[in-house]
RNA sequence: GGUCGAGUAGCUCAGUUGGAUAGAGCAUCUGCCUUCUAAGCAGACGGUCACAGGUUCGAAUCCUGUCUCGAUCACCA
């Protein structure tokens, strides 16, 4: 915001020494290494003004600093022309923000534009796991930076609740389970289910692997093993509405609704509106009727509805089974319809890792051909895949490094942390396990946020419980201390009008006032990996500048004061970044 | 094979429309708690930005080609 003002001016000013409109430069922030706050690259202007670099540099620094009040001095390397702004110039800027209440965000009203964020969108098979964990954390960060943007922001999740894989579960389940129950057994709802799951494709295998011994081939193997068999006729027992099936179908998946909401609360993520794909499955025949309608969609010789995409490099694409049921993008199509029916959004984001990149891509086009002209404002928030040290994870495998199990994990490890270090005497115990949980999941969040969205991420667990350096408890730290400045001083002030800051000042008052740009940065590049990266900058400066000098004790009351009041604005700054990874600070740590 | 994405220090990652000597954290080594919380701070070590060309005052960044890794190309979701 400051930069662009002063570029304005600057511009304007440079515009005027050598009488040309075309002019358009760009600050750039000095580099740490040399001495100014901007830097303009001379190297462009060189046309315009016909001498060389450093006369160039040296004949506009001149011209500015007599011009504009607030440039104090400049110096020039080479090329570059860097400008010192006056220490008054930044101090007026902290005065200015320090009274903003909540700096930096903007708050939605009726007139703003409405944003969905689809995240989450589990199946009811199995239990949440790592992969899972990041798009929980990405969806929901998302939503609290779009809102700290302006936007009205409603978080949507489509529940994959039925279909072949979660029949697989209750085949499974009715053949092994004995009627074991959550209640019966303990196990929490989601694992539960999830057991059967996997115990499905045990069999599955061992059934394939004996017909394969038995001289079958490996394809008829898998279409003749008695368990998969069942699991078909189940789903269409589904289909018809058979009350047992649907009875035990209602049953297993309350079980996991009950595990999820554990989860999700543990985790703390919630929804505006879930979707269910046994309700919105249907939607994708109306679908068909439109498309075919308008000529989008053509119909084959067997009963399947198809649409042509060559004409955009891409292939024809399956919408409606010869045997007239929906495939995947036909429900999405459906679903999509129904929300903006729902909410009216302009914009829709829909946080999928990129694996289904192709799908999306598919998806927005037919949409746009059908004639939906928000399709345009539909984004798919494509993220990497989450790796470990030993390879992709594989639910029916058994690969998968569980959510829950590692949240426990990192709280634990929270608490065996303070309890070594010390710093809690006198905390009641309530208070001290709500502190591991919040120090346990800002290290876990904050470990899956900083990495660019995009990115694959390796997810080393052993690193990861590391909660020095570049880690949210460390953020989560600084914050804490901070606090314990304002609760040594105890007293009401107001900040003092005449300061004479230091460089570090200068450099964390600096910091504060890009937030605002940070903000619209993450919300624009849909990452909060840019507000992680940032919340980290300030906090290393602000730890540099509290270690070397003195707060609560520096030599006059307006100096404390002041340095009191930066210190609060930084811890400020801390929180709210924070607030949009999803992540609390703690007032002690 | 086609398409898309990625490749930066031993490891995990930053690097904002092309700008100065490419930055952090972890790991290793060295200092700093008698002063506001040492989950901290300071310092050292560590690089052919995958490779080869090209564009220009100037390239990790843009273009072309090559290599490696991943995803995807289902009447699965």
């Amino acid at each position: 915001m400051i930069k662009r003002i002063l570029e304005k001016q600057i511009t304007e000013a440079i515009s005027i020494l050598y009488s040309s409109q075309e002019i358009s430069i760009q600050l750039q922030k000095t580099r740490i290494e040399f001495e100014g706050d901007f830097t303009i690259v001379v190297f462009p202007l060189l046309k315009i003004s016909k001498k060389t670099p450093e006369k160039t540099a040296n004949e506009i620094g001149c011209y500015l600093q007599k011009n504009i009040t607030y440039i104090s001095n400049y110096n020039v390397v080479k090329g570059f022309l860097n400008l010192s702004i006056s220490d008054n110039f930044w101090f007026s800027k902290f005065y200015e923000i320090y009274n903003i209440v909540n700096y930096g965000i903007t708050n939605p009203d009726k007139n703003s534009p409405t944003f969905l964020v689809e995240y989450s969108s589990p199946n009811t098979n199995k239990p949440i796991h790592l992969g899972h964990l990041r798009n929980n954390f990405l969806g929901y960060s998302l939503a609290e930076i779009l809102t700290a943007n302006g936007k009205n922001v409603k978080k949507v999740q489509i529940i994959n609740d039925r279909g072949i894989h979660i029949c697989k579960s209750m085949v499974a389940w009715l053949e092994f389970g004995n009627g074991e129950t959550p209640e019966t057994s303990g196990v929490k709802g989601d694992h539960l289910v999830g057991k059967y799951y996997v115990k499905f494709d045990e069999q599955y295998r061992k059934e394939v692997l004996d017909l394969i011994n038995q001289g079958v081939s490996e394809q008829e193997a898998k279409k003749e093993s008695v368990i998969f068999k069942k699991a078909q006729q189940m789903l269409v027992r589904w289909e018809d509405n058979d009350k047992e099936v649907i009875d035990l179908w209602k049953t297993m998946n309350s079980w996991v609704y009950k595990g999820f909401d554990v989860t999700y609360k543990n985790i703390g993520v919630d929804f505006d509106k879930n979707y269910y794909e046994s309700d919105t499955y249907l939607l994708g025949k109306k679908v068909v009727d439109i498309g075919l309608e308008k000529n989008v969609f053509y119909r084959k010789e067997d009963g399947s509805v198809w649409i042509d995409l060559s004409d955009e490099g891409l292939d024809e694409k399956v919408i409606l089974r010869a045997d007239g049921t929906t495939v995947y993008i036909t429900q999405d199509i459906g679903t999509a319809i129904q929300r903006q029916q729902d909410f009216s959004f302009s914009n829709m984001v829909y946080t999928v890792a990129n694996e289904q990149d192709y799908h999306f891509k598919v998806l927005f086009l037919i949409l746009k051909k059908l004639g939906y002209s928000w399709a345009d404002n539909c984004y798919h928030l494509s993220y990497g895949m989450v790796d470990l040290p030993t390879g992709r994870m594989k639910s029916r495998e058994g690969t998968v490094v569980d959510a829950d199990e590692f949240l426990n994990e990192m709280i634990s490890t929270a608490k065996l942390i303070s309890k070594d270090l010390g710093k809690l005497e006198g905390m009641k115990e309530e208070k001290a396990e709500e502190l591991y949980s919040t120090i346990g999941l800002g290290a876990l969040k904050y470990f899956m946020l900083k990495v660019d969205p995009k990115k694959r991420m390796l997810f080393d667990p052993k690193e990861s419980v590391d909660f020095n350096g570049n880690t949210g408890p460390f953020i989560q730290y600084t914050y804490a201390r901070i606090q314990s400045l304002v609760r040594n001083y105890s007293t009401k002030f107001t900040l003092p009008n005449n300061i004479s800051i230091s460089p570090k000042e200068k450099d964390i008052i600096k910091n504060l006032l890009d937030f605002s740009n940070i903000i619209d940065e993450a919300a624009k590049s849909f990452s909060p990996a840019v507000v992680a990266n940032y919340v980290y900058d300030l906090v290393k400066g602000f730890n540099n500048y509290y270690q070397h000098t003195p707060i609560l004790k520096a030599d006059s009351e307006d100096l404390i004061k002041f340095r009191l009041a930066l210190s609060i604005k930084v811890g400020e700054v801390i929180k709210h970044s924070m607030k949009l990874l999803g992540i609390d600070v703690p007032e002690r740590m």
